[in-house]
DNA sequence: ATGGATTAATAACTATACTTACTAATTTTG
DNA sequence: CAAAATTAGTAAGTATAGTTATTAATCCAT
């Protein structure tokens, strides 16, 4: 079954992160790392801006920049230009957590896939980006 | 980032699941019909063994067989070997249910990776698989 | 056989992940 | 410009998905 063995994918994959965090004895998840990355990409997006680029829904981004700004890694601005949207960017905090943490998570992914080897590896991510869509970027 | 594209993967796969549900007006998740199929093929098996087919931690096997009980598919006894262990059995309705759902799923399949050409679909289920591990069953 | 370790299930807690409904603000249209 | 449609964020509700702690039952080693 595609959905199982996928869904199993994603178990391990979050499960490494989780094991690679708490080595570093940092507390993010991989959604709050992905939210960071796309905040540190393009500082004073608002949170609807987020969700669209990582494709989650505005209602569960919303908790995660709230768990964020808790931590102290961003700040929430309301918008000049409307008033509806609120801009997020990092803190100094979250700025130099975010450096701190990159290698990690590129380090990481090479234990994502760990039964593969390389070739396999490449091909993989090649047909699941192929399956996702473009995402290009 | 291949945990990014995983967990992209993950989200389309589930999307599909509860489109095709829907489409049939049946109330089931992707974890409730796994747990299900579990239950089908060993009948009386207990909730940790469902959690161990399906790779899930018993504190969430729990809820969802709460869930398929109060549904009525499935139905809870104490093991007379092991008065710790509830042992889990379709209902009538829940085995006819899961009758009336294997096709469903088993066409679903073909949509969770609509971006593949079926040859390229096989390569990545041989992929996925081999990094899951054998999981053979 | 009994005290210690293990195990099955649940409870409580945190964090996604999504839906629908709602408020407030902005944009589009007639 | 006013009404209608859309959009940003939140709230409430449901369902995973996991951790740790607890209870009850079983197993195991002395």
């Amino acid at each position: 079954m595609a959905g199982h063995l996928i869904r199993r994918l994603n178990q391990i994959s979050t499960h490494v992160f989780a094991q690679y965090m708490q080595a570093v004895g940092i507390d993010l998840t991989p959604v709050q790392f992905a939210a960071m990355d796309a905040i540190a990409a393009f500082p004073r997006i608002d949170q609807a801006g987020v969700a669209a680029r990582i494709a989650y829904d505005r209602a569960t981004i919303g908790g995660v920049i709230d768990r964020l700004e808790q931590k102290g890694y961003v700040s929430r601005q309301v918008s000049k230009q409307d008033r509806r949207a609120r801009e997020v960017r990092l803190t100094k905090k979250g700025a130099r957590l975010f450096e701190d943490i990159l290698p990690v998570v590129t380090e990481l992914q090479g234990e994502i896939l760990p039964g593969l080897e390389p070739t396999e590896r490449d091909q993989f991510m090649a047909l699941a980006r192929k399956a996702v869509g473009k995402m290009v970027e």
